[in-house]
DNA sequence: CCCATTTGGTTAACGTGTGAACCAGAACGT
DNA sequence: ACGTTCTGGTTCACACGTTAACCAAATGGG
């Protein structure tokens, strides 16, 4: 945990003192420019980048005032939306991205043996196993379709923090 | 990178439904609840979370509207603050703590070999060796104590997001 | 002793993430 | 064709973190 911590902010400050670019601006961008086109309906990206949708239109909002995406609706599917790349997005993350691939290497992969390097993947894997696993099984012991009983909800929402899973 | 954000959002979710606290909640908590008295200055506590004097401030506020910790004026320092866990936060960290250990063994610990265990400590060491190091390379490259010549500062704030150090 | 500096802490403004409510268009079952 | 449900997105209220400005008490050098 602290050794993402350091890393995750270190890697970030880089990337805004130099470029101006947040590390959520930059998976954005990279995800867009290896896009075809340089374009991708809005949630390929949120499933792409595992974020919430509305963490998404908000972030996506930002960076349209910032002038490094577009957005606007789709035409096969009306009520969806196309996110695509500006030129000044694509040029700040061509000029981030070996900057940002030499910051990895200089703090991370260039001081670590190969075994270390594949060892540090087959952990990831394993967690990453063991997390789906997981969520697998909590999506199981859910009622698989939950039939919100057109009347009588019964209960008020509860907006209190400690809830017991009735 | 995955791999801590799936850890850190596992563990935080467990934590929040089962017991209504954050990971910064239970930071603050844990650390608390080892002091001597339960109770710790404030700065100390910034020092151990390596947290902004800020955030720890609004914090500790949240916390103590809560009722999981206190605050009153030290006594040998009149300008600091003493914080102390109540015992409504005592008894929450009691039974959160070892539903969050027996979490980070399920999720993480159990299914690593002695090896892997070994390597990630080895590695986590490394990569704080070389953040400090840069940390350090940073401070030196910078002057020594840039003394705010009392007149003509010369140049605005400049709130701009792209900048240059000159 | 006095003034400058440092230290401990709070506050305000802003950017960002989350969950819920909401809306319109699409897909589906009958 | 129709209502129902699902999907893609936006918006709101709120929690959280960061920076900068600020204040008061402590410290320290002449």
């Amino acid at each position: 945990m602290k050794m993402h911590d350091g890393l995750s902010e270190f890697i970030e400050r880089q990337l805004r003192n130099r470029c101006g670019l947040s590390g959520a601006d930059y998976q954005v961008l990279a995800h867009l420019s290896e896009a075809p086109e340089g374009q991708l309906r809005s949630f390929e990206l949120g499933r792409l980048l595992r974020w919430e949708k509305s963490r998404l239109s908000q972030h996506l909002g930002r960076m349209q005032n910032r002038g490094l995406v577009s957005r606007e609706r789709c035409l096969a599917d009306q009520r969806g939306a196309v996110v695509a790349i500006t030129p000044r997005g694509s040029d700040l993350i061509k000029d981030a991205a070996p900057q940002h691939v030499a910051d990895v290497r200089d703090v991370l992969i260039d001081h670590l043996t190969a075994t270390e390097m594949a060892m540090l993947v087959t952990i990831g894997d394993k967690v990453g196993e063991r997390l789906a696993a997981l969520e697998h099984k909590h999506a199981a012991g859910l009622p698989p379709r939950p039939k919100p009983a057109k009347s009588a909800p019964g209960s008020k929402p509860s907006t209190a923090m400690v809830t017991d899973t009735p």
